[in-house]
DNA sequence: AAGTGAATTGAAACCGGTTCCATTATGAAG
DNA sequence: CTTCATAATGGAACCGGTTTCAATTCACTT
């Protein structure tokens, strides 16, 4: 089946090809007849512009390339969702580039504001170094950070280090005293996740706070999933002094945690508090009290802002957007079993 | 930042465009030194070609659009995960629609191979009408269809009613007579599921072939989601003769089963069995019982013969691959508790 | 020395749109 | 009856690559 193009319409309808496109983009210097017979040539023709060419002429690419480790954690799909939804009203294409190496992350964050011609540029979770913030700038391809900082780019992020804050807060406020935390290695985040951090700073702040001091082994760090949560979970029971709340890092986290409590026979909350962080769909499922981040609206926002930044191309105060989070109390959490005269 | 174009390159260098277009592609006819003199250009201007012009002279797109209802389904993402990584590495453009109404399931079916210039469509769980397939026939962009299928299109499905018998069959080992059925309202299928049709007949088969007489007031339909699995499961408690085993549409249904089973102080596995589909990560959690499809094998069967389809431009005989299920027993099934004397 | 062929090269033509500009038709104003 | 603005239109130029084709160079025959 050879393409029908332009030409092909111009030439059967009678007219330009200029006359053409102007039908094409609802242009009002067409008359109606005109637009009548163009239509018609159009429809007998079972004519479609070409993307690419438009694309071409038109000097945009009507894509958006989003870039992020999607398939590590569920929380990124629930962000994808957001932009997605956004994306889909606009008109622009969602191009994805899923990143699960480094080597791949940094390939990508190299070549995509080079080789192809992105209308914009949504990174997700992946702070990106300050050379490549620079190579981005210098790109002119607009860019928005989501769930990840820089000074220089538009983010979206969420209080990580309130949201921490309050879960820690709202155990001490239980009476909870011996409270551990449960997390990622600290030390190996090649990704430079900033939550990792934040979280973890929100869990000494609160302790600080309340003048509890910091016992090094109530701090678990291991790879992420919660089979290694629940060991070291388990690590944590067999403590002389073993803690009486857990506040994981994320709500995946906190059902390794509870898993590894009902093997031991602890109930929860009665004998162990355990809460976690995200709100993850099943975390109502499991009752589990957490720290909900807006995860949907993260991606929308960042993709409305992107949208604008491309709107409105020149160069406007860099925005940073931070979303709330908010404590879910549900049943894992409880005061501790023994009053604390 | 004006553009860098190939004629700049070219002028720089002092050698016509063609040549730097051969420098690009690696064509052998340059020799070594004018070779060199491009690259030295290009390094200095910091070049990198337009894909949009590249794609425009081409003929080519090198983009592959994946069209789904990705969010409504855990399952779906993990299939995502299987086209994406097959994707990457082809370097062709993943471009994702998403399709949450039946509007625009529509809208995108009916455009996409129209003014989209795709190199390739992958449909994933959504059955295209006889007129939507030969719309694309026609419009000569290669596509697959994942866990769906229609006889005129090369198809990866999984043999769910295989599947489904097979559960049935472990239950009915087991000693089960009482088997109940939970899964989607057959009679509201707007996205043409397959799946639901498929596994609600292994269900009859499996009973069928062990002379087992089926009882309508066992097969529950609802909408989909725990929460109303939840729902069905207590109904079905609250029956005469209540069924001593439950097999479940998906693992996310099989969940509302559980919760329901401890709501109403049911022991699983030793009153009541549950079994379901998918073996989505979390059902190793739960040690639930299901019937495992390989879910990121199918988005990567689908993504590989895609690709073959392209490279191979020619017509030849459609393949229809069928992908086995398996079962993998954990802890929810078991023998019922009343002997069967 | 003229002829052959391979290697290398420059540039025109092309991909299929958009946009700009020149042109014509039309109607109102002077 | 000009004069001029305005609406409508056709088509060339352009977007930035690839590809084809003709031209040039150079080594090697005969």
């Amino acid at each position: 089946m050879a393409t029908v193009t332009i030409r092909d319409v111009a030439k059967r309808a009678g007219v330009g090809i200029g006359t053409v496109s102007r039908v094409l983009n609802d242009s009002p210097l067409v008359s109606d007849e005109t637009r009548q017979r163009v239509q018609q040539a159009i429809e007998a023709l079972d004519y479609s512009p070409s993307s690419v060419a438009r694309r071409l002429s038109r000097g945009r690419s009507m894509a958006i390339a989003v870039i992020a480790p999607f398939f590590v954690r569920r929380s990124y799909i629930e962000r994808l969702r957001g932009i997605e939804n956004v994306l889909a009203a606009s008109g622009y294409d969602l191009i994805l580039y899923n990143v699960e190496t480094i080597a791949r992350r940094d390939a990508c964050l190299q070549s995509l504001p080079r080789g192809e011609r992105l209308d914009g540029l949504l990174v997700l979770s992946l702070a990106p170094t300050d050379s490549e913030v620079n190579r981005l700038l210098r790109s002119d391809v607009p860019t928005v950070l989501v769930d990840a900082f820089h000074e220089a780019l538009p983010t979206i992020t969420v209080d990580d280090v309130a949201g921490a804050r309050t879960a820690v807060q709202h155990l001490i406020d239980l009476g909870h005293e011996r409270i551990a935390y449960i997390g990622e290695n600290l030390d190996d985040n090649p990704f430079n996740f900033q939550p990792m951090i934040d979280r973890y700073r929100g869990y000494r702040d609160a302790l600080a706070a309340a003048d509890i001091p910091f016992r090094p082994q109530y701090h678990c760090q291991g790879k992420y999933g919660w089979r290694e949560a629940h060991r070291m979970a388990q690590s944590l029971f067999a403590l002389d002094e073993p803690p009486t709340a857990i506040f994981a890092y994320s709500d995946t986290l906190a059902f390794g945690v509870l898993e590894a409590a009902q093997h031991s026979a602890l109930s929860v909350p009665s004998q162990l508090s355990v809460i976690g962080f995200d709100d993850v769909e099943i975390a109502q499922y499991f009752q589990l009290t957490t720290v909900r981040q807006p995860l949907y609206e993260s991606g929308a926002r960042g993709a409305e802002l992107l949208l604008e930044q491309i709107d409105s191309d020149a160069g406007r105060p860099v925005q940073h957007v931070v979303l709330p989070t908010e404590l879910v109390v549900r049943r894992t959490t409880a005061p501790p079993a023994e009053s604390l005269l």
